[in-house]
DNA sequence: CGCACCATGTAATGCGTTACATGATTTT
DNA sequence: AAAATCATGTAACGCATTACATGGTGCG
């Protein structure tokens, strides 16, 4: 998956590994993620799959940069990707549902501490997606070529990531409730 | 996170790694999973840290059945994670987001195409959720010792699933219409 | 003075998937 | 006759994280 998105992020314009890594963990950070060494080693591989070309600038003050760009070869891949339907749901993983599945063996009160902790940590969340990612998908839209209708899309994920935040705070609010009548009724 | 999962499971009851696997895929299924192949060797693995036991069982028509149990360290381990708390929220990975992102570098028709079809998947999911869980979560209480408390969070899980769900689709419906305004005014 | 930013990479390790290998019994 | 269920595992590979290694500039 890493691999689509440097390919799919590349056509907008060039970029350095650093530049990547800087515009992922704004815009598609909220839906994927990637440590800085994995966008290094990946881009290589792309390069020698020849689906991406680099070339180095030197820089007397800084070190020097290593610029890569999608080849055509790295287009087709790309839209075939695209063009491939995607026929089942995404399996996915919630690591914090697991603790709520076996939260039966912890102490009523450690269990309670937890749930609330982390509904104050999905609230910043909510908080982040309705007031501070329209702000970047504008700053975004101005630094990159995008289109009107990439922008669309953008703000797509955003209400995306807005409304998930907000359900998981409703769901969250029902369960410490349920739990706080449980322990002193 | 799969070693905490089995350490979790086998505080029920002690299970072979096949039927681990089989509960794995009706309960935990919906925010985590694994392969039977994972299940294997991360129960070899446990036993060898000493956080599991075995024993063999011989069968005449049928294979040998190595069945796990949790030993005192397993059960120590469990719950130190348990009880050491979660300060950050979980980075999540949502695939199909990524395809959304770059929606607008596919064609129109293709786009709404994939996202009808991507609608249906969820409403199943939905649907599933709320007609069939409820009774699976029955029949694993039934075969496991599980408390009362048990089942409080078991059910959680699945509120959450469904809340999910529906949130998906409401989102999805708001964006198909969206696209479709926009195709044909 | 220390931290953040810019900028690149490698090496070791761990987690997860796919493919390989086997084989009897039961259900459709 | 074919598929699903029961039952176990190994080997190769790929994706991802952590740790290691380097070093100048600018800001508070």
């Amino acid at each position: 998956m890493l691999r689509i998105i440097l390919l799919g992020l590349l056509q907008y314009r060039p970029m350095t590994g650093y530049e990547i890594k800087t515009l992922l963990d704004v815009s598609i950070n909220h839906f994927w993620h990637a440590k800085l060494s994995q966008v290094y080693t990946t881009l290589k591989q792309l390069e020698g799959d020849g689906l991406l070309t680099s070339r180095v600038e030197a820089q007397d003050d800084r070190p020097d940069r290593r610029t890569y760009s999608v080849t055509e070869a790295g287009r087709a891949a790309f839209h075939d990707w695209q063009l491939s339907p995607i026929v089942e749901p995404d399996p996915l993983k919630f690591p914090f549902l697991v603790w709520v599945f076996f939260a039966a063996q912890a102490p009523p009160a450690v269990a309670l501490t937890q749930l609330r902790l982390m509904r104050d940590l999905h609230r910043q969340r909510l908080h982040y997606y309705q007031h501070t990612t329209p702000d970047v998908i504008q700053d975004v839209a101005e630094t990159t070529p995008a289109s009107e209708r990439d922008i669309i899309f953008w703000e797509a994920t955003r209400r995306f990531g807005e409304a998930f935040e907000a359900n998981y705070l409703r769901w969250m609010d029902e369960l410490i409730t349920q739990l706080e009548r449980e322990i002193a009724p």
